[in-house]
DNA sequence: TCCGGAACGTTATAACATAACATCTACAGG
DNA sequence: CCTGTAGATGTTATGTTATAACGTTCCGGA
């Protein structure tokens, strides 16, 4: 099936999580020596942290758990790093959720489009062009010059459906 | 023409601003009185200067004015009176600029599309199947099940493009 | 009249984010 | 090796956005 626009999938509650990590860390140190970036221990620490799981992390938990590390750690430590981690496109920021994600697909430019569990608050990433296009399109027809997207939809991923779906947060 | 997709188009500096105003005030009315809803003073004046301009407000911009008027005004009275003009569907409330913007058609429920002018802040309504259904596709394909969309789009609007669009707001 | 619920007031604090300036560190050029 | 410097991080303070919790008022129906 043609799904190459989901960048990144809803993953099982069994995939090796470990390489998802990994691949990240790896993505990142690329991207950094291309670009002539530096990867410092924080900011792989932060990326580390923010990859640990599939669903988005907020700043203050963060800094919460970078404070069992570093001792006195204060918030632009935190949002300084996820600037930066930003800008590289490492990771997204979902603004409905005043939280971050780390990027399916770092390599490549992309328009953020998410779909964001309520249930488990897992996320997927998609880049489909069907979507920007019909945005486009729509903008021309008012008028509007595009310059930036935020597609968050919220709902519920295959995990979370049929079942009662109990659990709260 | 065939965009009645768009709810609320951008509007010339010279439209008649007194008549958006008592058409969303009459909306208002009419639509609190068929579902058995309040609209007290103070919820008919927060609208009020919602609509004040097609920019969105932020709530302390709104704490601030209602001060004018009485002294002592609480963020949560503004919160609250922006809740129940959302849950009306009254109002919008813009996730991006964490500000809110009257809504363009309040008598339907609709997806919240909104093109956003990073220059004048100006705003426009959208509910296009294109985008809408777009989005459906493929949620569907990543077996996701959608039940709320928080789309925004920032750039430039008819007024703010080609000077040079100096202003940085 | 009195009860109950919705609206609003009031106090306090939680949650999210940045400004401004100090210090450290790596590293290029002398 | 020294040193200047730019980028990274530390530190302090504060700005901005939002809500919890509880008290008071007001209005309509029994």
């Amino acid at each position: 099936m043609p799904q190459d626009e989901i960048l990144a999938p809803f993953q099982s509650g069994r995939h090796n999580h470990r390489t998802c990590v990994a691949a990240a860390l790896r993505a990142a140190k690329e991207i950094c020596q291309e670009r002539g970036l530096r990867l410092t221990p924080l900011r792989r620490r932060i990326l580390e942290m923010i990859w640990s799981g599939h669903e988005p992390v907020r700043a203050y938990d963060l800094l919460d758990k970078l404070r069992e590390e570093r001792a006195g750690a204060a918030p632009p430590t935190v949002y300084r790093t996820l600037d930066f981690l930003c800008e590289c496109g490492l990771v997204h920021r979902i603004k409905s959720l005043n939280a971050y994600v780390g990027c399916g697909d770092p390599r490549f430019h992309h328009a953020g489009q998410f779909l964001i569990c309520r249930e488990c608050r897992a996320v997927a990433e998609l880049d489909a062009p069907e979507i920007t296009d019909a945005i486009a399109d729509k903008a021309r027809q008012a008028g509007f010059e595009v310059a930036g997207q935020t597609i968050e939809i919220a709902g519920l991923c295959p995990d979370c459906q049929g079942g009662g779906a109990a659990d709260g947060a």
